[in-house]
DNA sequence: CTACAATTCCTAGGCATATTAGGCAACTCA
DNA sequence: TGAGTTGCCTAATATGCCTAGGAATTGTAG
């Protein structure tokens, strides 16, 4: 008997790769076992159910996604900052559609409280913010405002939502215009304060 | 043997409430049977199959969706129509998560291409932009801004991706005022245009 | 090097779900 | 009332998740 030579991070990686390929939803433990050539039973080893690897699979997701964000903020600020990002995120949702769903699925609070990337592109996205001049509570409701319109546009693209394709990445420079006006013009979007000033 | 009186519209509606119960993803053709007791297979004479019951919970959300959309804007116009589109979004995916979830499943092109209910959300959110003055190709860039942000927002919610959840009214109160903010000052956020002016 | 321990993988089996084929019973309407 | 349609059934197959318990392989300590 010769052993298929697996590990918890091996099989994490490969059903990250699986995800990228038919979706992470159907990520399904036999298909795994398939791939490396055991039985289903055996994957019982490395990862304890189907839950346990889908919450892996979006950790890993999570960091990958975390370090291409870093990497492409390294040295930039502003309007700059803002166009790296956010082309980073969207990238990583277009290249990576299947690790991209994982990293928003519903988590354990326990497991997300644990998670690094998390909570790392959460400070990417405020340390972003800070140099628009924001602070609480406006820098929350911008940071939400930010992944709403990044995770909207990622999500609705990836599942085939907006009509002509040659349009989108021409939208998407416009949304990004948009947003930065919209931040560096923060205050004067909000009524309580434009009404008084 | 005394029948159940199934219908196709019947289990439609049925399983889009069980949607909003236990999520989209996990309505099942069995779960549909116990609750009409019947056996799995005489769900069969009214859906082809699990995806045709899933589209059709999609198409029957949209319907509903489009309805409620409609309904909010009758007789507003600018940033109230703005207001009460987004509040009439937001408040169909909070109460109804199952079927809001559908909506956004992946539909063939064919499927979609025939649902009045997706095409007319698209000519209210078009409508709603012609008030603040906006042509192609300014009217599709914004177009898919504002789903992007409504619906990234209405998700980001749902998965409980927001920490705090007192500020989660306030912060989406905010984006709004962004955003119209953002769409009576379109032309200003476009480098390629505001350089000339 | 060898014996014990831990680990990897297997067989076997149980349960849930999706789906098809074919049949009888209950409605409908001429 | 009788023929045809429809609604629901039984039976059977396939796939997938998961547990229990056993055998082979590898690691380790004497």
């Amino acid at each position: 008997m010769v052993r298929a030579g697996l590990t918890t991070d091996r099989v994490v990686e490969a059903a990250a790769d699986m995800a990228d390929d038919v979706g992470f939803e159907n990520v399904t433990l036999s298909a795994m076992a398939r791939r490396f050539g055991v039985k289903d039973a055996s994957l019982y080893s490395h990862v304890k159910n189907l839950k346990d690897l889908r919450e892996r699979v979006a950790l890993l997701a999570a960091d990958e996604w975390a370090a291409r964000i870093a990497a492409a903020l390294a040295g930039r600020a502003g309007k700059d900052a803002l166009i790296a990002f956010a082309g980073a995120y969207r990238t990583f949702a277009v290249d990576h559609p299947g690790r991209y769903a994982a990293t928003f699925m519903q988590l354990d609070p326990a497991v997300l409280a644990g998670s690094t990337a998390h909570r790392r592109i959460l400070e990417l996205t405020s340390s972003l913010l800070l140099a628009y001049g924001l602070a609480e509570p406006d820098l929350t409701d911008a940071v939400r405002l930010l992944r709403s319109t990044f995770h909207g546009y990622a999500s609705l693209e990836a599942i085939g939502a907006f009509g002509h394709p040659r349009d989108i990445e021409a939208s998407w420079e416009r949304a990004l215009h948009a947003l930065h006006f919209t931040l560096e013009n923060w205050a004067s979007s909000d009524p309580s304060r434009a009404a008084r000033g």
